[in-house]
DNA sequence: CTGAAAGCGCTTACAG
DNA sequence: CTGAAAGCGCTTACAG
């Protein structure tokens, strides 16, 4: 910045406005600047900047694995929201561990973000103290638990476990399974868990067994764990009639098996998943599921820290918030009513 | 860092030290200054560490979309690389459009990372100089082209083409498609057009017709994609035989296509795709495929720049290199011999 | 083994 | 509209 300044004959704090506020300075000026910042190709250095201003502009998202559709989705959807307001976002893989996530906090906050996103509602004692302590804004997402630690933007998986439930009772199915992840120290998935825990509370208020709710193999789930598991639950309820898998991806899986055992989907099994993956509206035939905006949920998010961040006064700003995105069923063809 | 070296009773470069090289205090000041980052919360500021160390320990990662499961599985091998080092990943998308890539090389480099790694080997001019001049390694992976930047780390997508090519030919297949994107201004996916050019090569090598290659929308494919394509294919060349898709993700929507319009795979139409998804293994029938190992071109290109940046001494190392980490046909249901 | 001084490249907060 | 001084929180490069 001193070789621009020198060969555009003004100070540093006068390239240091054009860079940041070029309306401060006389137009004359700002062109010699710009002239001088072009030919010695400059480009300014955001760390000595986040230093002197306090204000790094990163945005630390916390997510279980990007190999997921939807979680892609939703940093897709962040990064949006924030790219035209130079935000960088700060990506960490928990890999549904909680002390992996604790030690992505801490490298996190080594790196002075401004705000962040944790798509989880559950964390280590030493977590949710990091998260409190750290002074900047916090948005929860992909839930929207009873006392967010700050901010939350989601929809409720137990609500969605209910309604996948529901929606097979309304068939007329009762003899109902489920399939979802074991929670070991090491593979935490609580959102799945909670929809496991809304579908087992809907079959028992209907006075239906929640028997056949297997928990097998650790989370991420994936096409190969539906598919095994789907064989695991044959073997222990032969006469079961409809299946909700926690994930579209298990979904699948649990479908392809079936058309390996050359079970009729849905004639003989109906089968639900969850997240509207791409594939679940491509795959023959095309899956039942229960729709969640995994997008929106990044651009919602990175909308709310733009009101928090951007706002000239800290006044007037919710000391918390939830959104709920909310969810939909998309019945297709592999729900159908029990063969009589 | 003040506050903890007032309460250790020791100077700023004390508490610098054992955070660096705990090895270089003695251990009861050590331990003097553990007690006071634990009983203060201390967490130390990397931006002014790297403003006065002149190193960032940030890698740039310039990807086309993380909404593909390959690249995804890159990003997670290269963040395992890096993990123990305490490296941060910057990751950027693209969106394969070539604008956006110059938009966010200039974004990222003023972060100052100490490496880049970018997913293209084809850049706008402008791009090109600020990676030329940005004076750090930078590592092309996903292709291997003649003349890197600097570093490479992929395989040849061109020979991938080709293989594709001589596996529907060896089985018998004359009247064979193939399935890709269109270039247009801002939607590029070279890489697929390589695969598409060696493709096509291949098939004039043999004496057999090229004209039934599509190029039909843009990146990146998608399911849908694939069943769209298809259609088209099927419209324009009824009596095709076989079909090369540049993207699993597209050959697998191109077999549901099939399987809606009950044309047999591979009875009446082989398909082959490229990536060995997840899904290429689980769908039914099962996909022939060309696999490529994404996290390794991660992981490896994390070693590289370990090797890069961790030596003490600069000397010794190699200004550029190319390391090919080949692929692999993978024979399963989706090909065979035409029905006679 | 420990510390005092200077500086990394910017911005903040004044002053004119 | 422009600039001089001080400082952001660390590390580098000495010195002892």
């Amino acid at each position: 910045m001193s070789d621009v300044s020198r060969l555009a004959g003004v100070s540093k704090m006068t390239v240091s406005r054009v860079l940041t506020d070029p309306a401060l300075v006389a137009e004359a000026t700002r062109n010699r600047v710009m002239t001088a910042i072009e030919q010695l190709g400059y480009v300014p250095d955001r760390t000595a900047r986040s230093l002197s201003s306090r204000r790094t502009n990163f945005i630390t998202a916390i997510l279980p694995t990007l190999t997921n559709a939807n979680f892609a989705d939703t940093v897709q959807g962040l990064a949006g929201a924030l790219r035209t307001a130079d935000y960088q976002l700060l990506i960490g893989y928990t890999m549904y561990s909680l002390s992996e996530e604790e030690r992505i906090v801490r490298a996190m906050l080594a790196r002075r973000p401004d705000a962040i996103v944790i798509a989880s509602a559950v964390h280590t004692k030493a977590t949710s103290e990091m998260l409190l302590r750290a002074g900047i804004p916090i948005v929860e997402i992909w839930d929207v638990p009873e006392h967010p630690v700050d901010h939350a933007v989601g929809f409720s998986n137990y609500e969605v476990g209910r309604l996948a439930a529901r929606h097979l009772i309304s068939l007329g199915h009762r003899r109902i399974g489920a399939i979802g992840s074991a929670i070991t120290s090491d593979a935490t998935d609580f959102r799945g868990e909670s929809r496991l825990q809304g579908f087992s509370a809907a079959l028992r208020e209907a006075g239906i067994s929640d028997g056949s709710i297997l928990r097998q193999s650790a989370a991420p789930s994936s096409y190969d764990h539906g598919a095994e598991a789907l064989s695991t639950l044959l073997r222990q309820a032969p006469d079961i009639e409809a299946v909700f898998a926690v994930s579209d991806i298990s979904a699948v899986g649990a479908l392809m098996e079936c058309q390996r055992r050359k079970i009729a989907v849905p004639g003989d099994l109906s089968i639900i998943g969850f997240g509207d993956f791409d594939i679940a509206r491509q795959c023959v035939p095309a899956l039942s599921t229960i729709r969640v905006d995994a997008e929106m949920i990044g651009s919602k998010t990175g909308e709310l820290l733009l009101t928090l961040l951007e706002s000239d006064d800290g006044a007037a700003l919710p000391a918390q918030s939830r959104l709920d995105v909310g969810f939909e069923l998309v019945t297709r063809e592999t729900t159908s009513a029990p063969k009589i």
